[in-house]
DNA sequence: TTTATCTACGCAACCGGTTGCGTTAGCTTA
DNA sequence: TAAGCTAACGCAACCGGTTGCGTAGATAAA
């Protein structure tokens, strides 16, 4: 190792002080080119802006000018003309540390890939932002929407019944859902703005489905609280099978719980000790079929036939489990995508084509669901 | 199931397009407020901010006419005045569709999370920007910093004599890096900007040591490529830890790889077929041990004392994998908020205390390394 | 040569806040 | 009663671009 490790550090704070920089407050603006040209800073602008009025001879001028400052335009000041900030913002409590909620949830990742893609090549940039919960909830939007830090926001974690929207819409702030939620509001024709889903309660349904058609009649459903659309949502889906199947529902089966691999492991660990285990699992998703399944194993309930466990995300990690893991396969960068499509022509003005966009889950079926 | 359920669309874009309300353009401002309380623009302006000059009663009434009138300051309007945004710009490559190098990568979120957090007490926003590559990529950086879409922001990704580094440097433009870089410039005093990281190095040193410590004496480092420092950090730590037990460095066992579940698992199948394959693997992330594991049970081989696999990362997953994944565990939210203090310092104009961070990583023992 | 037309650019207001400084009304003091 | 002082607030410039309109000068047409 050298004398100077990494962990040694190299020089005080003092001496970094003494070096920090200036911070670069100095950039060159329109006035200055127009200065250093010889004309007015309405004729910098147009050429900038390749302006026909302006000939040829004196843009190439001044756009070299500009490039040879290193000029790039303010956006605050062009924000501040345009009445717009070319900007839209992503809610999320999975940001939120103290909830603990959504640590390391693959999905906002996936999910973010997709909206800042699209956004780039919209032109938008993207701002990320913590959801508040309780009475500060709604301040948040305010501050976003009403400050003008951005043009419109994206909503993720859906609530029945979700007291943002009638907000929202009051204050005509523009704004796509993840997550259908106004269903009743826009039958009546009182909710005007468009959302975007993966179909949880058909991927629910065609994944109970696939449990029954493999001959599992007793089938377990974990996970979930009563908060969201998406845990609602797929809880329905389970039932919706059953029912369809004539299968009674057993309460009993269907089990809340938190969203971690502990959670599942700990309620599976339950299940397991009853006089009759459910022959099947459903988790609501595969963070927590990953506990389910770790569970079983350490039980001595080999995952297959008799024990089968379904999840729902079609997390890459799925099918390297053992066994690798059946689930449903969320396409959340198109979620992604659509989303931004969808407030970008809010934005404009001009309303999608289809305002309401359900894709669907993937049934991925691999070896941890088998015959009983 | 209700007649319309989600599958059908209640709405045709053509009436939700007579309904979607204008966006709300006129948002109320200093000058309608004022015109409303018969006063000046100056005295509103001041009694929002809780200007001392101006009678409490008349603050009072004004704040209350603000209130009442949902009033939110035009976030460009005072950032133009300010020469400040008050937003943060984290530019990663793991956002980036088409490289779908980081597909999912949960370590982002976790960042996110950290940094979100930090900003958020700091009055700060967040912007969240792809990386782009070649050409464009200092691109990024210039129209962010330049444009003053952003005040600073937090690198990513770093490599081996980075570009960037010199580039923002030359503009003077408010950074820091998640990542050390810059060593030999800033023992030159030739690059002031502050950085914070994890200590890959000393982290797959520990951890190979741990594996030496258990009598393995052929142990592969699987991962990784030539680009990032992590990379070449990690298995510098991995070098540095054979070289002090006097183990000899055979560099068929020092194997590059993607960075995907995939890779670890195709490569360890071969290094299973070899006539003498390792007794132990370090994988550079705890998502290629994945792989890894998954190979060696496919070709029955138990991980264990036999073929001890560790990772790095510290996945919440990991301790539920089969068998339980020893791992060095990165502090990635406190990484995070510190990249955000440290930037802000940065912006502040006051140097941090201590302006390179090494956050040790912790090794955690379970039941994938064990005695050979 | 005079008038009409067009080209190329300047002037100034504006977006929505912020801030230095000036002004007025009201009160105190000599 | 006049001079002096302060509290309370207005005026206007400013941040950095954008844009409607006006105009000087060049050119073309009569």
């Amino acid at each position: 190792m050298a004398s100077a490790g990494p962990n040694e550090p190299r020089q005080s704070g003092e001496q970094l002080g003494q070096m920090l920089p200036e911070l670069n407050t100095a950039r060159p603006t329109i006035a200055e080119i127009a200065r250093r040209a010889g004309v007015n800073k309405s004729t910098v602008s147009r050429a900038l802006r390749d302006d026909p009025s302006i000939p040829q001879a004196t843009r190439q001028r001044i756009q070299d000018l500009a490039a040879q400052l290193n000029y790039v335009p303010n956006a605050s000041a062009r924000h501040l003309n345009h009445a717009r900030t070319d900007t839209i913002a992503l809610v999320s409590r999975a940001l939120n540390l103290d909830t603990g909620a959504g640590s390391a949830d693959p999905f906002l990742v996936e999910l973010l890939a997709g909206i800042a893609d699209e956004a780039a090549s919209h032109h938008f940039d993207v701002l990320l932002v913590r959801a508040e919960e309780g009475e500060r909830e709604l301040g948040v939007y305010q501050r976003i929407l009403g400050g003008r830090h951005a043009d419109g926001v994206i909503l993720t974690d859906l609530r029945p019944n979700d007291h943002r929207l009638a907000y929202l819409c009051r204050h005509r702030y523009p704004h796509v859902l993840f997550g259908r939620s106004a269903e009743d509001l826009a039958e009546a024709r009182l909710y005007p703005y468009p959302w975007a889903e993966v179909d949880n309660r058909s991927g629910a349904r065609i994944g109970t489905e696939h449990l029954i058609g493999l001959g599992h009649r007793r089938i377990a459903f974990i996970g979930g609280g009563d908060t969201y659309h998406w845990e609602r949502d797929r809880r329905a889906g389970y039932r919706e099978a059953l029912a369809q199947a004539n299968l009674p529902y057993d309460p009993r089966l269907c089990i809340p719980s938190g969203i971690s691999q502990k959670d599942g492991y700990l309620l599976t660990q339950q299940l397991l000790s009853w006089e009759e285990p459910p022959t099947a699992i459903f988790a609501i998703s595969d963070v927590l079929a990953v506990g389910v399944m770790r569970a079983a194993l350490d039980a001595g309930v080999q995952v297959g036939p008799a024990f089968s466990v379904i999840g729902f995300d079609g997390l890459g990690l799925g099918s390297y489990l053992t066994p690798p893991l059946t689930t449903l396969r969320q396409p959340i960068n198109e979620v992604g995508r659509i989303l931004v499509q969808l407030l970008c022509a809010v934005l404009r003005g001009t309303p999608p084509e289809e305002p309401h966009v359900f894709l669907q889950p993937e049934l991925i079926v691999r070896a941890s669901t088998r015959g009983y």
